[in-house]
DNA sequence: TGGCCAATACTG
DNA sequence: CAGTAT
DNA sequence: GCCA
């Protein structure tokens, strides 16, 4: 992270300081919510002590949850990994140390490793334990049901958020006593600030809370970091003197400390998580994998927290909602590195929204894509690509023409998040073409006929996105300009649309608009078009229901309301457009960023509680960095060492729920997920080509709902999706969008001859009128495919497997793009900001 | 002159 | 299948 | 309307 280094030198920059602040705090939020967490798994051990107490023999048995349909719950998968001899890494203060430092070693590094490993297995092999579960669900389920409602009650979402608020606006001025200790401790979450906290603490008249205690060799018995053997790497951020100090009070915790790394003691490496993590295996001097599976390497952030709290922080709560935080387990490395993506994405906590460093560009793109369809040539036999498409080492990816795709160049507009976007001094011409091109495309929607569309056939959609092009080329000059001549050239712009440009330059006006405007106008209102887009505002209700409601007279949100409340019959709307018109101003709002932050939050608390190391993701703007979201994309996968975790999802829907955190469901809700968890999922139209394919995408689950944060919270759109690991990197490229940027890449990898979906990387062979390229028999390994719709689709093959996002940009030699390079929108055209970029840079237009 | 940056899922 | 959604 |  950079922000913290840039503290240490002294006086940071102000835009680092302020992502400094802005980071601080979340790592609050996540500190708040591990803390939250562990009480609730505290409650729910306590009581399963008292269960174990009970019927110890009948639990020795029990083996493995399964996918366990619906009655999994958090007491289970506990119960599951004590019984499997799993010592659970965040060990209650009550819990004995272990009698040999060795051995407990051993076990404290393996246990984070594995968290649910068995677990993972059991669901991978479901088929064959299916019988031996089932005794043990039954047992499991009783207990469920008795331990349903532990001492203290779950947090919920309210609880939650109140907590959230307080951790987030009070770090400095929280309450007295070891409440505002730990916040304390929460907001000195970089090295630099816990060492200034530490040495002269008196200075802000507070006393230090860790006494300063004698350096023992061993450390004291009992401590709450008792057979913890720790080695911390002296890289990055870590001094030597903030290591002695960690090292200080590791000892005080009754931990053990070794100053070089000891393969047969040391139990636990900490290391600067902003470190590369080459530079750390190097500094241990781990060669052998042998050696690197059996370490935990923690982040800086694990220890100080467990420091600060005074306790053994559960790593797996650090690995999710931590910054930063990785651990190297065998499975990591068997799966070329999956848990590294997960982690450096940052999963629930958004602390680790670390702002774009220009990377320099890789320019070994033309190589991988050869590498990559080297790789499934050999595999298949060979796949043609579509004849039309250039060999891609003509230009290193572009590959055909010559306009670039969106997926090809860089998002300009990620401003938002780190420094204001520029002003745009022609936005009055960029909003008139604006206007034009939406109507046309509202023209386009309902079929309106407008004299004005044909000239040479219908060209209602091109004219859409002509103007919308138009309009966006314009705004992307930064100076204003004098006269159209200066845009003649300009890709994106013809003759026409520059005679339209003088003209708003000289009028400020457009005849033209006036007269589309006059004929899509069926009322006197503002342009006719105000009814159609307020009812396609409503979540479910799209062009063609707003057609025929504008038709039955409704044409304002207010009259479908009464008209709604009319219809006794309720056919008027779908029970999801009833819902969307119940939220309908709410859902119309964006969140801010720390409001998704909070629900993504309440999601991943009850994802950890059901299945402890599953991956809690946010995608969609947020991961993208935006300040606001629409709505929030929650992607769930399976912890290191399981494939998939489907089961997941009912149980997660049931609790969310009875947190009052979920209000409505749209789809995939309860009602359907239970008919379609029991037996994998029958979906009762003709197999979908993925499923014929990829027998994975049965695992995926996908639910669409409303949810409220608290009663006084607006409702927020919030998507659930949970996807086996293999297609994890498939689903987060498709599900952090954006639309835009997703369509560009498929068209993309259709000119490549491949065909990219949420769920693989697929070798096909197409032709663009069912003309036959390459026909079968000649490759093994793939499959027959129902033809789509446009019956173009021939043949396609087994997915090329892609671990991370990266894995996919390379297979389609492609560069790759962050996160948040990823926001292009609709109405950038394909063409243009390429004269401004390419060529002259984004300040300057040729206007000047 | 034809095409206009995708592929797939759920609901009724 | 059509419409709407991602 | 723009572009290949």
């Amino acid at each position: 992270m950079i922000a913290p280094r840039a503290a240490a030198l002294g006086q940071p920059p102000f835009a680092d300081r302020a992502i400094l602040a802005k980071q601080l705090r979340f790592r609050a939020v996540a500190r708040k919510y591990a803390e939250l967490l562990e009480a609730a798994l505290q409650d729910i051990e306590a009581a399963e002590r008292e269960e174990q107490e009970a019927d110890r023999d009948r639990r020795r048995r029990l083996k493995c949850p399964q996918h366990a349909a619906h009655e999994i719950t958090s007491q289970e998968v506990q119960q599951q990994q004590q019984q499997s001899g799993v010592a659970d890494h965040q060990q209650q203060t009550s819990q004995p140390p272990p009698p040999d430092p060795a051995l407990a070693g051993a076990a404290a590094a393996a246990a984070p490793l594995q968290p649910s490993a068995d677990i993972g297995a059991s669901v991978i092999d479901g088929g064959a334990g299916a019988g031996e579960a089932v005794e043990g669900q039954a047992a499991a389920a009783k207990s469920a049901t008795r331990s349903q409602r532990p001492a203290a009650p779950p947090p919920t979402a309210v609880s939650l958020l109140a907590s959230m608020a307080e951790a987030a606006g009070g770090g400095r001025q929280a309450g007295s006593g070891k409440r505002g200790d730990v916040h304390r401790a929460a907001v000195a979450g970089t090295p630099q600030l816990q060492a200034s906290a530490e040495a002269p603490a008196q200075r802000n008249g507070k006393r230090a809370r860790v006494a300063k205690g004698k350096k023992a060799g061993g450390g004291k018995e009992g401590g709450y970091l008792s057979g913890l053997c720790i080695y911390v790497v002296r890289l990055g951020s870590v001094t030597r003197r903030i290591r002695d100090m960690l090292l200080n009070r590791v000892l005080d915790a009754g931990g053990a400390v070794t100053d070089t790394y000891d393969a047969a003691a040391t139990t636990h490496v900490v290391a600067d998580a902003s470190v590369p993590r080459d530079a750390i295996l190097a500094h241990a001097g781990w060669g052998a994998h042998a050696e690197r599976d059996s370490v935990v390497v923690a982040s800086l952030a694990w220890l100080q927290g467990c420091l600060a709290e005074r306790a053994l922080l559960p790593l797996r709560t650090d690995i999710i909602c931590g910054p930063g935080a990785y651990v190297l387990p065998s499975q990591c490395l068997a799966e070329r590195a999956l848990l590294p993506l997960l982690t450096e994405n940052i999963i629930c906590s958004p602390g680790a929204y670390v702002p774009p460093e220009p990377e320099p560009a890789p320019a070994a793109a033309a190589e991988a894509v050869a590498r990559a369809m080297a790789a499934v040539d050999a595999q298949h036999g060979g796949i043609p690509p579509r004849p039309d498409a250039a060999p891609p080492e003509n230009d290193g990816g572009a590959g055909y023409g010559k306009t670039k795709l969106a997926c090809q160049r860089k998002a300009s507009d990620a401003r938002d998040v780190w420094g204001k976007g520029a002003e745009k001094p022609n936005k009055f011409i960029a909003d008139v073409l604006s206007e034009i091109g939406v109507g046309f495309r509202f023209a386009n929607w309902v079929g309106i006929k407008v004299a004005l569309l044909f000239g040479r056939g219908d060209r209602r959609v091109g004219r859409w996105r002509s103007y919308s092009a138009a309009a966006t080329v314009v705004s992307g000059f930064k100076r204003p300009l004098k006269t159209a001549e200066d845009l003649r050239g300009v890709r994106g712009l013809g003759a026409k649309m520059v005679q339209n440009i003088a003209e708003i330059i000289e009028t400020g006006d457009l005849e033209l608009k006036h007269a589309l405007l006059a004929q899509l106008k069926p009322t006197k209102d503002l342009c006719g078009l105000k009814p159609m887009k307020d009812l396609c505002g409503v979540w479910g209700l799209g062009p063609m229901t707003a057609k025929k409601l504008i038709e039955m007279g409704i044409t304002s949100i207010p009259e479908l309301r009464r008209r709604a409340a009319e219809d006794r019959a309720k056919s008027l709307l779908t029970h999801q457009q009833a819902i969307g018109l119940r939220y309908y101003e709410e859902l119309q709002q964006r969140m801010q960023r720390d409001e998704a932050t909070a629900i993504v939050g309440v999601v991943s608390a009850a994802v950890q509680k059901l299945c402890p190391g599953a991956g809690c993701i946010a995608m969609g703007s947020y991961r993208r960095g935006k300040e606001t979201c629409g709505d929030v994309d929650v992607l769930v996968v399976p912890p290191s060492g399981q494939e998939v975790c489907e089961w997941i999802m009912q149980p997660l829907l049931a609790l969310l729920h009875d947190q009052n955190f979920l209000t409505d469901d749209l789809a995939g809700g309860p009602t359907e997920a239970t008919q379609n968890f029991g037996h994998f999922k029958h979906r009762s139209r003709g197999t979908a080509p993925e499923e014929s394919v990829n027998p994975l995408s049965k695992h995926v689950m996908s639910y669409m709902g409303v949810c409220q944060l608290s009663p006084t919270h607006s409702h927020r759109r919030i998507d659930i999706k949970v996807y086996p690991r293999s297609l994890s990197a498939f689903a987060m490229l498709y599900f952090t969008g954006s639309d835009y940027f997703n369509r560009s890449m498929r068209f993309h990898a259709i000119k490549m001859g491949r065909c990219l979906s949420d769920k693989g990387l697929y070798p096909v062979t197409r032709g663009s009128k069912g003309e036959i390229l390459w026909r079968g028999n000649l490759c093994k390994g793939l499959y027959p495919v129902t033809s789509g719709s446009k019956g173009e689709i021939l043949w396609r093959g087994k997915s090329i497997a892609c671990m991370e996002e990266k894995d996919v940009f390379d297979a389609l030699g492609l560069e790759y793009r962050a996160p948040h390079e990823r926001s292009i929108d609709e109405s950038t055209a394909s063409a243009m900001l390429e004269a401004a970029e390419d060529e002259e840079g984004p300040g300057d237009g040729p206007a000047n």
